[in-house]
RNA sequence: GGGCGAAUGGCGGAACUGGUAGACGCGCACGACUCAAAAUCGUGUUUCGCAAGAAGUGAGAGUUCGAUUCUCUCUUCGCCCA
């Protein structure tokens, strides 16, 4: 028999898919739409198998919906900017924007020999100016919402990418990228002022009732919303300071405290300024990154004032006041009262400047507490606190407290966050220029928009380090209003590039704005996003801001929530391997001898084989898409991709799983020929019961499959189904049935096996000139079996299966197990105490 | 340290609202074809036991006629935040 050849057949496919433009969608009010969106590749290359398992799962989805009947959106970008292509140009002196647009062709054709139905045309690419002109459009659009400020701010420098990192991209206070120790440091900076919306972007995650808990609960925790309360101390001083404000969630911990401690930047170190030895402690502080995770880390640092502050609660107790390096300015009021002996941080900063420390909160069941080095941090009873002892923390403490400062004007209920707004300014060449210029005074001007867009210069060649558009005199120059302006040289953070991308999908043909309120009216939200849960917290936030800015002021534009579905994928993973001198070793450079992995030129020593982990090139154990689809073929590798695991967890790559799954997509082929075989030799048998029953299960169950997303189960409903049909093959089934049930078998495989599909479907002769099929509708009633494997348990414990027919009553049971030996074996001698009968299902007889 | 989640054969994993634990795949074993091998096809494969049978879903308890599924405690692992 002739094999399956996929090169030929998935090669036509594609080529038809191409010229006939089986994807391409319109905006079209009539019919019921599905947005199918995939996270957006980063051009790095090549693409990698968590691309092929992304767009994959996608890809099944898509063109099970447009079964289904559904408009479907799918279609593709790139999220080309960004600092790999310019650190690439640096390292090869070349253009990033020539190496960007070669990635791009080679993913793009890579992409297509995965045979994704995706509508090519409104492909889109954030470095093009196309993409970026709406962008400065939406940048100006905020800036008049008053979304758009500058200020000058603490950054994360990084000092071997020279540039600016998000606290996020600082990694155990080193740069994810460059792996540099970061520093801080003092920059002029633009933001967008996500912290206006914390609240909508809190309250927004209850009605996402289709995106993971998991991703929530993560969003939850870094939006950060606490409850506490804002204190005023008075301060004695002999300088002009009368009182300091602070926030805190522990207001019941007062009598406890034993210093006050204000952020480096606080408006009181003018104060200081030009006292040396702040000068230097200020110094001292810059060294130590800006995340909260840097801070915690470093040693506690803290330079003495002269002020002292009076204790709200009792005027009696005077504590002293210090700069700490763990406080900042951007979290509540830039200053916080210190209670050593019920916060680790405080108590290490009072053992180090030898504060007192006084416990005011005891366990439920002790009178006292010691403190040593452990902060006591549990819930408990207040004491040591005169009029608020023996409430209980936290849960009568803290409001208990906050009503009697509110009463006593000493301080009022406040709700804090911890989100912080969103700084854009990247001291990058390849980014989205940022339209903004300066006059001769430094003022920022917004760019008129007839001047959009400012577009990158074309760059050659890198020198050095830093930003080379700072060095474009020609460039930065801009007249405004007849007057020279210099433009603004940071560019924007590639976040903001994908926070609005989804939009332009939906209008990628209008070039007059970033949408069209016609399409995104028809298209949004998002039905079904797909992506890796790294992105879990930021580029989703960000995307859920962007929308509450667009809407913020503007009745026509109603998304609040961009993406409806969300499904977080796992990753691809793969063994590692080691070589004598543990140094790592590509599967490809491998060879196996009775088992064991050897180097191919080295057969004397077995590799080390290491841990599964998650593909990367670091490790070495990346497999290359394009040659296993190469090899396989697509069909096959969409098989594998997608059996064994399911989607949200990693997925092992294994090369026999692979191969397995070619030949499965052998054997299939083969069974396309028997089938074709009955339906020539068109028997005159009755019409077959069987397959319409194996039929409507497995449509059934791929249906129920896909919607669950247990698309491994998918796989299991395809193997069963082989081995169904190759039992009944010889049952003289007349020719119309064949024809009717295949098809619809065939339809139900499409989603995951395209190419093949279509093929086989060709080849039955189906008048149908469009190739347009649909999903097959499920006769529930072909569902239900009159035959029935009931159960019979005893005690509990199964002890025998008897086919019977379906809907018998308890007595007719009885009957048949009189029959049954061994079930008597069980019960003789015995009396019955009590039977549990569930119909069509199991009795339990307790004995 | 806090939050969330997971734990099922040699391995990846099934089991819908509590009702036959181990679907499907990998691997392994045996058999067929072959001079032989590969490929292919077939059979078997939780453990113990020759068998009848018994035990069994990380550990321990609980609820229930019945628990992989629900509750509690613990252990280990993963992710996120610190």
């Amino acid at each position: 028999m002739e094999r399956y050849n996929f090169k030929i057949i998935e090669e036509k496919w594609q080529n038809y898919w191409d010229k006939e433009k089986s994807f391409k969608v319109k905006t079209d009010k009539n019919k019921k739409k599905f947005y199918c969106l995939e996270m957006f590749p980063y051009p790095s290359g090549k693409i990698h198998m968590g691309h092929v398992r992304n767009y994959t799962i996608g890809d099944v989805l898509a063109r099970y919906k447009s079964l289904q009947g559904y408009n479907v959106l799918h279609p593709m970008g790139w999220d080309s900017f960004g600092m790999p292509a310019e650190n690439a140009a640096r390292q090869n002196n070349l253009n990033p924007k020539d190496w960007t647009e070669k990635n791009i062709l080679t993913m793009k054709s890579q992409l297509k020999k995965l045979g994704l139905s995706i509508d090519w045309d409104r492909e889109i690419s954030t470095c093009s100016p196309e993409y970026y002109k709406h962008q400065q459009e939406f940048f100006l659009e905020l800036y008049d919402k008053g979304l758009v400020y500058r200020k000058e701010n603490y950054v994360n420098w990084d000092p071997v990418d020279q540039t600016v990192l998000a606290n996020e991209q600082v990694i155990d206070g080193k740069g994810w990228r460059s792996g540099a120790t970061v520093e801080r440091r003092k920059l002029n900076q633009w933001f967008f002022n996500i912290s206006k919306f914390s609240n909508d972007l809190l309250q927004g995650l209850d009605e996402l009732p289709d995106w993971p808990k998991k991703v929530k609960v993560m969003q939850k925790n870094w939006i950060g919303k606490s409850f506490g309360c804002e204190i005023n101390f008075k301060i004695e001083s002999e300088k002009n300071i009368k009182e300091i404000k602070c926030y805190t969630t522990r207001p019941d911990t007062l009598f406890g405290m034993s210093f006050l401690a204000l952020s480096i930047d606080h408006p009181i170190a003018e104060f200081y300024s030009s006292n040396p030895d702040f000068k230097k402690f200020r110094e001292e502080c810059s060294k130590t990154g800006t995340t909260e995770e840097s801070i915690a880390v470093a040693e506690k640092l803290g330079f003495k004032t002269d002020l002292l502050a009076i204790n709200p609660l009792d005027p009696k107790i005077k504590v002293p006041v210090y700069f700490a390096n763990f406080v900042l300015m951007d979290y509540g009021l830039g200053a916080v009262f210190g209670c050593p002996a019920h916060d680790q941080r405080d108590l290490d900063f009072a053992r180090k400047y030898n504060l007192q420390v006084t416990p005011v909160v005891r366990p439920k069941d002790k009178d006292n507490i010691i403190i040593n080095e452990k902060a006591f941090i549990e819930e408990g009873i207040l004491f040591n606190s005169k009029f608020l002892n023996d409430l209980k923390v936290p849960n009568e403490s803290i409001p208990k407290t906050i009503d009697y400062l509110e009463k006593n004007n000493l301080g009022k209920k406040q709700i804090n966050f911890r989100l912080k707004d969103w700084g854009i300014s990247r001291q990058r060449y390849w980014g989205c220029p940022i339209p903004i210029a300066y006059d001769e005074k430094n003022n920022p001007v917004k760019v008129p928009k007839e001047l959009l867009p400012i577009k990158l210069p074309e760059i050659n060649k890198f020198n050095s380090t830093g930003n080379p558009l700072d060095e474009m005199k020609n460039w930065k120059k801009i007249i405004i209003n007849g007057k020279e302006h210099t433009k603004e040289t940071d560019t924007l953070d590639t976040f903001v590039d994908s926070s609005w991308y989804f939009l332009r999908f939906c209008s990628a043909d209008k070039s007059s704005y970033g949408y069209d309120y016609e399409d995104i009216k028809y298209w949004m939200p998002v039905d079904q996003y797909i992506g890796g849960v790294e992105h879990a917290i930021l580029h989703l936030l960000y995307s859920r801001f962007f929308m509450h800015a667009l809407s913020l002021d503007n009745q026509k534009f109603d998304i609040k929530e961009p993406f409806k579905g969300l499904f977080t994928q796992g990753m691809v993973c793969h063994e590692t391997y080691k070589d004598q001198n543990n140094n790592w070793v590509s599967p490809d450079e491998l060879i196996t001898i009775d088992g064991k992995k050897f180097l191919e030129k080295d057969s004397t020593h077995p590799v080390k084989v290491g841990p599964s982990e998650s593909m990367s090139k670091s490790k070495k154990n990346t497999i290359d898409p394009e040659r296993i689809i190469k090899e396989y073929g697509a069909d096959a590798v969409r098989i594998f991709i997608l059996s064994d695991s399911p989607p949200e967890k990693d997925v092992q790559w294994s090369d026999e799983g692979m191969s397995s799954s070619f030949k499965f997509l052998q054997k299939l082929w083969y069974l396309n020929l028997k089938i074709l075989n009955e339906i020539e030799n068109n028997h005159k048998g009755k019409s077959q019961n069987d397959l319409e029953r194996i039929t409507t299960e497995f449509v059934n169950s791929v249906q129920n499959n896909i919607e669950n997303f247990s698309f491994n189960k998918i796989i299991a409903n395809f193997h069963e189904v082989y081995s169904s049909i190759n039992k009944i093959i010889n049952s003289q089934i007349n020719r119309e049935t064949w024809v009717e049930n295949y098809t619809k078998i065939l339809i139900a495989m499409s989603p995951v096996i395209p190419h093949f599909s279509s093929e086989c479907l060709k080849n039955l002769n189906i008048a149908n000139p469009k190739n347009t099929f649909y999903w097959p509708k499920i006769n529930k009633k072909i569902l239900i079996t009159d035959k029935i494997n009931f159960v019979i348990q005893i005690n509990g414990k199964t002890r025998g299966v008897m086919e019977t027919k379906a809907d018998l009553k308890e007595k007719d049971i009885l009957e048949n197990i009189k029959n049954n030996q061994k079930i008597n074996n069980y019960i003789k001698d015995k009396s019955i105490k009590n039977i549990i009968f569930i119909p069509n299902k199991l009795m339990n007889i307790i004995i």
